[in-house]
DNA sequence: GTCTATATATCGATAGAC
DNA sequence: GTCTATCGATATATAGAC
């Protein structure tokens, strides 16, 4: 690793909690200079400019920090392998920055439509093939689609997490995570 | 009706595309005095600040243009409601302005939690209690927790219109209506 | 009440010293 | 290569003419 990737490094690690904390329009060169602890010279000598700045930072983010990891197979009876990977998915959302990362794809998702796109390949399309798999692995379930059941299973708790955590449901509309993974188990693997 | 009301009126209107396309911090009031055929300094003289336009127009978007009309209450075979249910839900988002809509609501969510509290509570719950009312009316379908259940039916079908729709997802991981809504049915009312 | 003109601040991006 | 200083554009908000 060359001298000059640490200060990029540097300078993304600076980025990170400022465009994740105040969105794309709402951070300045100048406070991600601070954070980094560069001057705002450096930032323009390692990045184009701003966008250029903040699409490497994504691509980071999907491609690293926020990625799917998966990494045992899903195996074993269904209640118990669903249930497992439900409550994975929910506590996800634990880490504020995922939040916070999920907020900022659907806010430029409109002007930048690559990175939605990045989003979904790397880490919600990764999410639904495994999940897919395992259906199609398991013909005891006697599911019609798994592709389209593996849609719902994650639909279902992504949801969860939009209206509970990230549109502050908890407050107005709480619901029990045990409750929804228990109606999603009964609906599917019943 | 007053004239100052009509004048307020005439510039949410003017306001609505704008914050609709280039979200909260690169809608300009000079581009929202210009598309309401008014001054700044009128503007100003109807609302006390950008902040104050914006909460108003999404309080406005919330409680008229987006408001959840589901007048008839949902009566039938659950098969034939369910089914009709989702498409009506599915449907809505061929209004390119309700996407923009969500996005904004998401978008704002982190500096303006009492902004998604409202749209929860106009437009999310309201569809979640009619459709938990009528799975309790329904025993005939066996739910063990009718709240949760709409909760996977609502959420499903949003997440698709996340996925599909707001984070164009339709051109790299396609999913057809149907397969989903069958799916669901089959999942929920088998 | 409504418009033109302007004050003040901050942004992204750059030029020049070292 | 890195920093300080600054340019030009644009933002919110306001003051004064009619």
């Amino acid at each position: 690793m060359t001298r000059s990737t640490d200060k990029a490094e540097q300078i993304l690690q600076g980025a990170l909690p400022e465009f994740l904390k105040h969105g794309y329009a709402c951070t300045s060169m100048d406070k991600v200079a601070q954070a980094a602890g560069v001057s705002k010279q450096t930032l323009y000598s390692y990045f184009s400019d701003k966008e250029g700045l903040f699409t490497a930072l994504v691509k980071r983010m999907a491609c690293q920090k926020f990625k799917l990891v998966w990494s045992q197979p899903l195996e074993g009876k269904p209640e118990i392998v669903l249930r497992e990977l439900a409550y994975r998915l929910l506590g996800e959302v634990d880490d504020p920055d995922y939040l916070c990362f999920l907020r900022l794809i659907v806010a430029e998702s409109g002007t930048r439509p690559d990175l939605a796109q990045l989003f979904l390949s790397n880490i919600a399309q990764p999410a639904l093939k495994i999940l897919t798999r395992y259906f199609q692995e398991h013909p005891e379930i006697n599911l019609p689609d798994s592709e389209a059941t593996a849609r719902i299973f994650v639909g279902a708790i992504v949801h969860f997490i939009l209206t509970q955590e990230m549109l502050h449901g908890k407050e107005i509309m709480p619901m029990e995570k045990k409750r929804l993974v228990d109606s999603l188990i009964y609906a599917i693997a019943r």
